[in-house]
DNA sequence: ACATCTATATGCGCCCCTCATATATTGGCA
DNA sequence: TGCCAATATATGAGGGGCGCATATAGATGT
């Protein structure tokens, strides 16, 4: 999207959804209890998620979340590595992830509106000479 | 999303594209040149793009699509109210505006993705009673 | 002994966005 | 004539999301 990308226009240079950490992580731990380094590795494998695998961002998410007893989390020493803070859903913490549900269904909509008139437009352009700009 | 809307947390509480103002803007200027107040009643009446007819944010992305020369403008005094700044799309608009349809399209397929997955789990778990959260 | 992997966490700064505010012109109405 | 509303553009303040860098520390391998 950027004019010039590489001269650091500081944009984000693309069409991404905010806050979109937050149903991806309710739906892996919807899936199964987790800890964050593997939320993070799962993340990074998820076509169109990649760059939501940010380790800063995904702790943060994470507290955020659980502050707002949409997760639970404890602490699991049992492991080979260092001790693992293993997150799970709560109660609240599904009704959120069918609230997104919902709001994604939405938006996935207002992008197929967008997409069909900006089709029209552009099947109307390339049908005629283009005017300079 | 947010857990208590009403406490004024601060966030978003939806599920909405970042930088979405700006292909709005560059599907509407491809339609047809218009000013700012007009875009902006048009925006108010797209379903799902009503929260992005703020003026503010407006007024100051169509400067910043100038500024890139995605956009190029001319003040319009014939016209009855005050002064208006006709706004019309340049080639590298046109160019923005097929870069941004390409990501949309990327996006609505892994927002796709994201619901049918978050479907077949969702069907697992009225399948049977949920624990206790 | 040292590097690497695993795992969690914080700090900085930019940008998007919401909300409030300012200003000028035109038209309607009493 | 005076006043308000609608039209039209623009700026300022403030917060949150996000990208990037950095810190810490236990476990593992050589």
């Amino acid at each position: 999207m950027c004019p010039e990308p590489k001269q650091g226009c500081g944009c984000r240079c693309g069409c991404e959804v905010r806050g979109f950490i937050q149903p991806r992580l309710l739906l892996l731990l919807a899936k199964k209890a987790s800890h964050g380094y593997e939320l993070m590795e799962a993340l990074r494998a998820i076509p169109g998620a990649e760059n939501l695998s940010d380790p800063g961002m995904l702790y943060r998410t994470l507290r955020q979340l659980e502050e707002a007893e949409v997760v639970r989390s404890a602490w699991d020493t049992g492991g080979h590595g260092p001790a693992r803070r293993i997150y799970e859903l709560t109660q609240i913490g599904r009704e959120h992830l069918d609230t997104w549900a919902a709001e994604i269904r939405k938006t996935r909509t207002h992008l197929g509106e967008f997409l069909a008139e900006y089709e029209s437009i552009a099947e109307h352009r390339s049908a005629k000479p283009r005017k300079r700009g």
